[in-house]
DNA sequence: CCTTGACTTCGAGCGCGCTCTAATTCCTAT
DNA sequence: ATAGGAATTAGAGCGCGCTCGAAGTCAAGG
Protein backbone atom coordinates (compact mmCIF):
# COMPACT_ATOMS: atom_id res chain seq x y z
CA UNK A 1 0.00 0.00 0.00
CA UNK A 2 0.98 3.57 -1.24
CA UNK A 3 1.57 5.53 1.95
CA UNK A 4 -1.06 8.42 1.65
CA UNK A 5 -3.22 6.15 -0.48
CA UNK A 6 -5.48 8.56 -2.59
CA UNK A 7 -9.21 6.62 -1.06
CA UNK A 8 -11.24 5.50 -3.85
CA UNK A 9 -13.91 7.13 -1.78
CA UNK A 10 -12.61 9.78 -0.36
CA UNK A 11 -10.52 10.44 3.12
CA UNK A 12 -7.75 9.04 4.81
CA UNK A 13 -7.84 5.07 5.20
CA UNK A 14 -6.92 4.09 9.28
CA UNK A 15 -3.67 3.53 8.22
CA UNK A 16 -3.18 6.88 7.10
CA UNK A 17 -4.84 8.63 10.25
CA UNK A 18 -2.86 7.10 12.38
CA UNK A 19 0.16 7.83 10.82
CA UNK A 20 -1.52 11.51 10.62
CA UNK A 21 -2.52 11.89 14.85
CA UNK A 22 0.56 9.48 16.21
CA UNK A 23 -2.14 6.99 17.33
CA UNK A 24 -2.03 3.17 17.06
CA UNK A 25 -5.01 1.82 14.43
CA UNK A 26 -6.55 -0.36 17.47
CA UNK A 27 -6.54 2.99 19.77
CA UNK A 28 -8.23 4.94 17.27
CA UNK A 29 -10.82 2.29 16.67
CA UNK A 30 -10.83 1.71 20.72
CA UNK A 31 -11.83 5.39 21.02
CA UNK A 32 -14.68 5.43 18.65
CA UNK A 33 -15.94 2.35 20.46
CA UNK A 34 -15.69 4.73 23.52
CA UNK A 35 -17.47 7.33 22.27
CA UNK A 36 -14.60 9.89 21.69
CA UNK A 37 -14.85 10.05 17.65
CA UNK A 38 -18.51 9.88 16.14
CA UNK A 39 -19.63 9.65 12.87
CA UNK A 40 -16.50 8.64 10.66
CA UNK A 41 -17.32 8.00 7.21
CA UNK A 42 -17.04 4.80 5.50
CA UNK A 43 -16.17 3.45 1.96
CA UNK A 44 -18.65 1.01 0.31
CA UNK A 45 -16.11 -1.42 1.88
CA UNK A 46 -17.08 -0.53 5.09
CA UNK A 47 -13.97 0.36 5.90
CA UNK A 48 -13.28 4.25 8.05
CA UNK A 49 -11.97 7.27 6.03
CA UNK A 50 -11.28 10.17 7.94
CA UNK A 51 -11.77 13.71 6.59
CA UNK A 52 -9.88 16.68 7.98
CA UNK A 53 -12.39 17.43 10.36
CA UNK A 54 -11.95 14.00 11.65
CA UNK A 55 -7.97 14.49 11.80
CA UNK A 56 -8.57 18.11 13.77
CA UNK A 57 -10.48 16.41 16.20
CA UNK A 58 -7.99 13.59 16.85
CA UNK A 59 -6.10 16.14 17.47
CA UNK A 60 -8.09 17.96 20.02
CA UNK A 61 -8.45 14.32 21.55
CA UNK A 62 -4.74 14.04 21.82
CA UNK A 63 -4.17 17.30 23.41
CA UNK A 64 -7.08 16.45 26.32
CA UNK A 65 -5.32 13.24 26.96
CA UNK A 66 -1.70 14.23 26.87
CA UNK A 67 -2.95 16.36 29.88
CA UNK A 68 -4.36 14.11 31.82
CA UNK A 69 -7.90 13.97 31.09
CA UNK A 70 -9.62 10.72 31.79
CA UNK A 71 -11.50 9.30 28.63
CA UNK A 72 -14.84 9.76 30.00
CA UNK A 73 -14.73 13.21 30.52
CA UNK A 74 -13.52 13.39 27.03
CA UNK A 75 -16.91 11.32 26.32
CA UNK A 76 -18.53 13.69 27.65
CA UNK A 77 -17.26 16.69 25.76
CA UNK A 78 -17.84 14.74 22.55
CA UNK A 79 -20.99 14.12 23.44
CA UNK A 80 -21.57 18.13 23.78
CA UNK A 81 -20.05 18.34 20.43
CA UNK A 82 -21.62 15.90 18.86
CA UNK A 83 -25.41 16.95 20.11
CA UNK A 84 -24.92 20.44 18.46
CA UNK A 85 -25.32 23.93 18.96
CA UNK A 86 -26.66 25.12 22.06
CA UNK A 87 -24.49 23.93 25.10
CA UNK A 88 -21.74 26.30 24.05
CA UNK A 89 -21.60 27.18 27.72
CA UNK A 90 -21.25 23.70 28.83
CA UNK A 91 -18.83 22.97 27.36
CA UNK A 92 -16.47 25.72 28.38
CA UNK A 93 -17.50 25.62 31.35
CA UNK A 94 -15.55 21.99 30.70
CA UNK A 95 -12.87 23.55 28.91
CA UNK A 96 -12.38 26.48 31.55
CA UNK A 97 -12.58 23.59 34.74
CA UNK A 98 -9.89 22.00 32.44
CA UNK A 99 -7.64 24.35 32.08
CA UNK A 100 -7.78 25.19 35.86
CA UNK A 101 -6.10 21.60 36.13
CA UNK A 102 -3.54 21.90 33.48
CA UNK A 103 -2.23 25.05 35.02
CA UNK A 104 -2.15 23.44 38.78
CA UNK A 105 -0.56 20.59 37.01
CA UNK A 106 2.02 22.82 35.43
CA UNK A 107 3.06 24.87 38.74
CA UNK A 108 3.57 21.81 40.79
CA UNK A 109 5.60 20.17 38.11
CA UNK A 110 7.77 23.17 37.96
CA UNK A 111 7.99 23.02 41.31
CA UNK A 112 9.32 19.06 41.16
CA UNK A 113 11.25 20.52 38.16
CA UNK A 114 12.79 22.93 41.07
CA UNK A 115 13.31 20.16 43.08
CA UNK A 116 14.83 18.32 40.78
CA UNK A 117 17.64 20.45 39.76
CA UNK A 118 18.54 21.05 43.35
CA UNK A 119 19.13 17.54 43.93
CA UNK A 120 21.58 17.49 40.58
CA UNK A 121 23.13 21.33 41.98
CA UNK A 122 23.94 18.96 45.23
CA UNK A 123 25.36 16.00 43.44
CA UNK A 124 27.39 18.12 40.86
CA UNK A 125 29.10 19.88 44.10
CA UNK A 126 29.87 16.64 45.36
CA UNK A 127 31.60 15.48 42.41
CA UNK A 128 33.28 18.49 41.83
CA UNK A 129 35.20 18.27 45.74
CA UNK B 1 -5.12 7.31 68.39
CA UNK B 2 -4.18 10.41 68.73
CA UNK B 3 -2.81 12.78 65.92
CA UNK B 4 1.26 12.74 66.00
CA UNK B 5 1.26 10.36 68.89
CA UNK B 6 4.95 10.05 70.59
CA UNK B 7 5.90 6.71 69.70
CA UNK B 8 7.66 4.39 72.53
CA UNK B 9 10.64 3.72 70.22
CA UNK B 10 11.31 7.00 68.58
CA UNK B 11 9.83 7.84 64.81
CA UNK B 12 6.67 8.31 63.76
CA UNK B 13 4.13 5.30 63.13
CA UNK B 14 2.57 4.66 59.34
CA UNK B 15 -0.67 6.12 59.81
CA UNK B 16 1.67 9.13 60.86
CA UNK B 17 3.55 9.09 58.07
CA UNK B 18 0.51 8.99 55.41
CA UNK B 19 -0.47 11.81 56.80
CA UNK B 20 2.72 13.61 56.55
CA UNK B 21 3.24 12.43 53.29
CA UNK B 22 0.52 12.39 51.42
CA UNK B 23 0.30 9.10 50.63
CA UNK B 24 -2.03 6.25 52.15
CA UNK B 25 -0.92 3.16 54.47
CA UNK B 26 -1.15 0.62 51.74
CA UNK B 27 1.06 2.47 49.43
CA UNK B 28 3.79 3.44 51.78
CA UNK B 29 3.76 -0.69 52.47
CA UNK B 30 3.48 -1.21 48.53
CA UNK B 31 6.75 1.39 48.07
CA UNK B 32 8.48 -0.89 50.68
CA UNK B 33 8.00 -4.19 48.89
CA UNK B 34 8.30 -2.61 45.44
CA UNK B 35 12.17 -1.98 46.83
CA UNK B 36 11.47 2.40 46.69
CA UNK B 37 12.20 2.14 50.75
CA UNK B 38 14.34 0.65 52.58
CA UNK B 39 15.73 0.54 56.34
CA UNK B 40 12.63 1.61 57.88
CA UNK B 41 13.16 1.15 61.99
CA UNK B 42 10.97 -1.46 63.44
CA UNK B 43 9.53 -0.90 66.92
CA UNK B 44 9.91 -3.56 69.31
CA UNK B 45 6.60 -4.70 68.21
CA UNK B 46 7.35 -4.86 64.97
CA UNK B 47 6.05 -2.13 63.47
CA UNK B 48 7.21 0.53 61.21
CA UNK B 49 8.85 3.51 62.87
CA UNK B 50 9.62 6.65 59.90
CA UNK B 51 12.39 9.36 61.07
CA UNK B 52 12.66 12.69 59.42
CA UNK B 53 15.36 11.14 56.93
CA UNK B 54 12.25 8.50 55.86
CA UNK B 55 10.26 11.21 55.23
CA UNK B 56 12.55 13.35 53.67
CA UNK B 57 13.05 10.08 51.29
CA UNK B 58 9.17 10.04 50.58
CA UNK B 59 9.09 13.48 50.06
CA UNK B 60 11.88 12.82 46.97
CA UNK B 61 9.83 9.34 45.74
CA UNK B 62 6.51 11.61 46.00
CA UNK B 63 8.57 14.48 43.80
CA UNK B 64 9.71 11.42 40.85
CA UNK B 65 6.17 9.96 40.99
CA UNK B 66 4.42 13.12 39.83
CA UNK B 67 6.46 13.55 37.74
CA UNK B 68 6.23 10.79 36.06
CA UNK B 69 8.94 8.23 36.89
CA UNK B 70 8.04 4.66 36.61
CA UNK B 71 8.29 2.64 40.13
CA UNK B 72 11.14 0.75 38.23
CA UNK B 73 13.02 3.48 37.93
CA UNK B 74 13.03 4.86 41.07
CA UNK B 75 14.10 1.77 42.37
CA UNK B 76 16.93 2.00 40.55
CA UNK B 77 17.80 5.24 41.98
CA UNK B 78 16.70 4.08 45.46
CA UNK B 79 19.12 0.72 45.04
CA UNK B 80 22.21 3.50 43.88
CA UNK B 81 21.34 5.51 47.35
CA UNK B 82 21.43 2.51 49.04
CA UNK B 83 24.40 1.59 47.85
CA UNK B 84 26.05 4.17 49.42
CA UNK B 85 28.97 6.26 48.17
CA UNK B 86 30.56 5.93 45.40
CA UNK B 87 27.61 5.81 42.61
CA UNK B 88 26.86 9.49 42.39
CA UNK B 89 27.90 9.84 39.04
CA UNK B 90 24.90 7.07 38.14
CA UNK B 91 22.70 8.87 40.48
CA UNK B 92 23.88 12.13 39.24
CA UNK B 93 23.28 10.55 35.22
CA UNK B 94 19.78 9.34 36.35
CA UNK B 95 18.56 12.42 37.31
CA UNK B 96 19.66 14.19 34.65
CA UNK B 97 17.92 12.22 32.54
CA UNK B 98 14.65 12.74 34.20
CA UNK B 99 14.89 16.50 34.63
CA UNK B 100 15.20 16.37 30.30
CA UNK B 101 11.97 14.64 30.63
CA UNK B 102 10.54 16.92 32.94
CA UNK B 103 11.28 19.60 31.10
CA UNK B 104 10.07 18.45 27.64
CA UNK B 105 7.10 17.25 29.41
CA UNK B 106 6.62 20.94 30.83
CA UNK B 107 6.91 22.65 27.42
CA UNK B 108 4.63 19.98 25.67
CA UNK B 109 1.90 20.63 28.14
CA UNK B 110 2.30 24.57 27.89
CA UNK B 111 1.63 23.94 24.60
CA UNK B 112 -1.15 21.78 24.91
CA UNK B 113 -2.63 24.47 27.37
CA UNK B 114 -2.28 26.82 24.76
CA UNK B 115 -4.44 25.02 22.32
CA UNK B 116 -6.84 24.70 25.33
CA UNK B 117 -7.06 29.12 26.05
CA UNK B 118 -7.36 29.00 21.92
CA UNK B 119 -10.72 26.81 22.42
CA UNK B 120 -11.73 28.46 25.27
CA UNK B 121 -10.97 31.84 23.71
CA UNK B 122 -13.63 30.72 20.54
CA UNK B 123 -16.31 29.76 22.57
CA UNK B 124 -16.35 32.92 24.44
CA UNK B 125 -16.54 34.53 21.52
CA UNK B 126 -19.45 32.69 20.45
CA UNK B 127 -21.30 33.26 23.50
CA UNK B 128 -20.82 36.94 23.48
CA UNK B 129 -22.73 37.33 19.64
C1' DC C 1 -9.90 -10.94 81.25
C1' DC C 2 -11.52 -9.04 77.16
C1' DT C 3 -12.39 -5.68 73.80
C1' DT C 4 -10.73 -2.19 70.70
C1' DG C 5 -7.94 -0.59 67.34
C1' DA C 6 -3.65 0.18 65.06
C1' DC C 7 -0.48 -2.44 63.26
C1' DT C 8 1.60 -6.81 60.60
C1' DT C 9 2.06 -9.99 56.08
C1' DC C 10 0.60 -12.05 51.95
C1' DG C 11 -1.84 -12.21 48.08
C1' DA C 12 -5.74 -11.12 45.41
C1' DG C 13 -8.38 -7.55 42.96
C1' DC C 14 -9.25 -3.32 40.44
C1' DG C 15 -9.41 0.68 37.17
C1' DC C 16 -7.49 2.69 33.44
C1' DG C 17 -5.86 2.88 28.91
C1' DC C 18 -4.65 0.71 25.75
C1' DT C 19 -3.08 -3.58 22.89
C1' DC C 20 -3.65 -7.64 20.76
C1' DT C 21 -5.98 -12.04 18.78
C1' DA C 22 -9.11 -14.44 15.95
C1' DA C 23 -12.05 -15.00 12.51
C1' DT C 24 -13.68 -12.66 8.39
C1' DT C 25 -14.21 -9.77 4.52
C1' DC C 26 -12.61 -6.89 0.94
C1' DC C 27 -9.52 -4.88 -2.55
C1' DT C 28 -5.60 -5.13 -5.75
C1' DA C 29 -2.28 -7.18 -8.52
C1' DT C 30 -0.50 -11.03 -11.04
C1' DA D 1 -8.71 -17.37 -10.25
C1' DT D 2 -6.05 -16.58 -6.53
C1' DA D 3 -2.71 -14.88 -3.31
C1' DG D 4 -1.47 -11.07 -0.23
C1' DG D 5 -2.29 -7.28 2.28
C1' DA D 6 -5.32 -4.16 4.66
C1' DA D 7 -9.42 -3.53 6.60
C1' DT D 8 -13.56 -5.18 9.78
C1' DT D 9 -15.69 -6.90 14.47
C1' DA D 10 -16.01 -8.69 19.20
C1' DG D 11 -13.78 -9.74 22.91
C1' DA D 12 -9.75 -11.19 25.62
C1' DG D 13 -5.36 -9.78 27.71
C1' DC D 14 -1.87 -6.81 29.70
C1' DG D 15 0.97 -3.48 32.42
C1' DC D 16 0.98 -0.22 35.75
C1' DG D 17 0.05 1.60 40.12
C1' DC D 18 -2.12 1.15 43.47
C1' DT D 19 -5.96 -0.70 46.75
C1' DC D 20 -8.11 -3.86 49.45
C1' DG D 21 -9.27 -8.20 52.20
C1' DA D 22 -8.16 -11.84 55.34
C1' DA D 23 -6.06 -13.48 59.14
C1' DG D 24 -3.19 -12.65 62.76
C1' DT D 25 -0.27 -9.95 66.52
C1' DC D 26 0.23 -6.67 70.00
C1' DA D 27 -0.67 -2.90 73.52
C1' DA D 28 -3.66 -0.13 76.19
C1' DG D 29 -8.05 0.78 78.68
C1' DG D 30 -12.32 -0.60 81.12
Amino acid sequence: MEPETVAPDTGLTIADAARASGLSVHTLRYYERAGLIGGVDRASSGHRRYSEADLAWLETICCLRATGMPIARIRRYAELVRAGAGNERERLALLEEHRAAVRAQLTEVQGHLAFVERKITTYEGILDE
